[in-house]
DNA sequence: TTGCATTTTTTTTAATACGATATATTAATC
DNA sequence: GATTAATATATCGTATTAAAAAAAATGCAA
């Protein structure tokens, strides 16, 4: 069905993991909303492969919390609520702040240099309109402090909050304000690396989630009056 | 049994959670040790099950990172290392004291209520020395406070953090030194509640993980010694 | 039509068997 | 002794089966 099958693997992957990337692409885009059940067979017959790795791929994405699993029923793609997305960003903030303070420690001139390379990448996608590129930038540009802060356990706990916010990632991309206010914020940090300013730094991360609460809360309540309209 | 008919309903429980916390409690315990294998055949028989639930036990342990797997090789207990375990601590460290602030904010006369209990179950333990009675008031008193807190994730997250040092908790129930800091440092917590003084609740917060981190570390460097001897 | 009980279907859970493939070990050859 | 070939072992994936449970369909009486 979809075009993209012509992802080329370099190293073995279990067929099950190609299971697993393959729904979560399609959960996180939107293309399996929340509510809808996954049930094996029919997955494995739309896929080509046999129920196996399929169940295991179900059984990773529950792990991750994107699907729920209901014994002897089945899963269902699990909807996030708001509340506990915003348990998530309090704890992304805090965490993002302790990376920002390690990264601040550690982070070397070479790093600088790439998180200035991943900046403007990231501000050549938004004067290209580029939405994925725009999010995928942004998302290179953290990454760059994670790696810097030299904690396994802090950029694996991140990198998964940031996935439960994945749905939303669009969201800032689209929105012409907060991308002004995206490009501002990445260079202003960056300085506060060269400057060592660390106390205007962490300013700027709250900021900077402050800003993502806004966005994704505003269209929660976006998607909220819709659905509401849509079953009236 | 006869009075309460609530408790004897034994919920269904899949054989797949069945064998992954069987397999996790060996694990934990050290009765399989850290480099050895996790055969699926092997302990299908052992168990008196199929490969299948097999199977997806051993994945969810991979998920939780006790063992990892080697496509097409195998699965094998992994081990913790020392760098992971601080960077785990250093993690725990400010999400500890997020928890302590969030639960400030909320906390309840109850939920004081709750801690002074766990406390006495905690003080009562140490005089029975009942070491795994110990390990779990201490676990009950902090989960207290990670309620309190009223974040899921937080609580999700601290709690995984914890069973990533599951294997050495027992190491301070049995240092006697260490276990009366931890009494001190509990009805100090309690009483910051009371008196209402979180800057005074952060400074014991931080002490209690950073006593932690002292015995881990020095049980680490003994099993080093321990192992080196074993190997000449 | 409505409400209830029964039957059928669907789906997960679990067991089992088999072939293919990758890795490790051992044996054989140079 | 080092390299290569043969063997053994274990995972990976497919396929089939049976049991258990839930959901859907059906039948029937009021």
């Amino acid at each position: 069905m979809s075009s993209d099958f012509t992802v080329i693997i370099n190293e073995y992957m279990p067929l099950r993991e190609l299971v697993f990337t393959t729904l979560r692409q399609a959960i996180l885009k939107g293309e399996i909303q929340p509510g809808e059940r996954l049930m094996e067979i029919q997955l494995a017959e739309k896929m080509g492969v046999s129920r196996t790795p399929i169940r295991e791929a179900i059984r990773k994405l529950a792990n991750e919390g994107l699907v729920t699993m209901i014994p002897r029923k089945g899963a269902i793609v699990a909807g996030i609520s708001e509340k506990l997305l915003m348990d998530v960003l309090q704890v992304r903030m805090t965490l993002e702040k302790m990376a920002y303070e390690c990264a601040f420690k550690y982070i070397t001139d070479e790093q600088i240099e790439e998180l200035k390379t991943a900046e403007r990448e990231f501000e050549t996608a938004i004067r290209e309109n580029d939405l994925v590129k725009i999010a995928e930038s942004d998302e290179k540009f953290h990454f760059i402090i994670y790696d810097a802060a030299q904690n396994d356990k802090l950029k694996e706990i991140l990198t998964n909050l940031r996935e439960n916010m994945y749905r939303y990632r669009m969201e800032y991309a689209k929105n012409r304000e907060s991308r002004e206010k995206l490009t501002r914020e990445h260079s202003a940090l960056i300085d506060t690396f060269v400057r060592r300013d660390s106390v205007e730094g962490l300013k700027i991360v709250e900021e900077h989630i402050h800003n993502q609460e806004t966005v994704i809360l505003e269209k929660i309540k976006e998607d909220a009056a819709a659905s509401q309209k849509k079953t009236k």
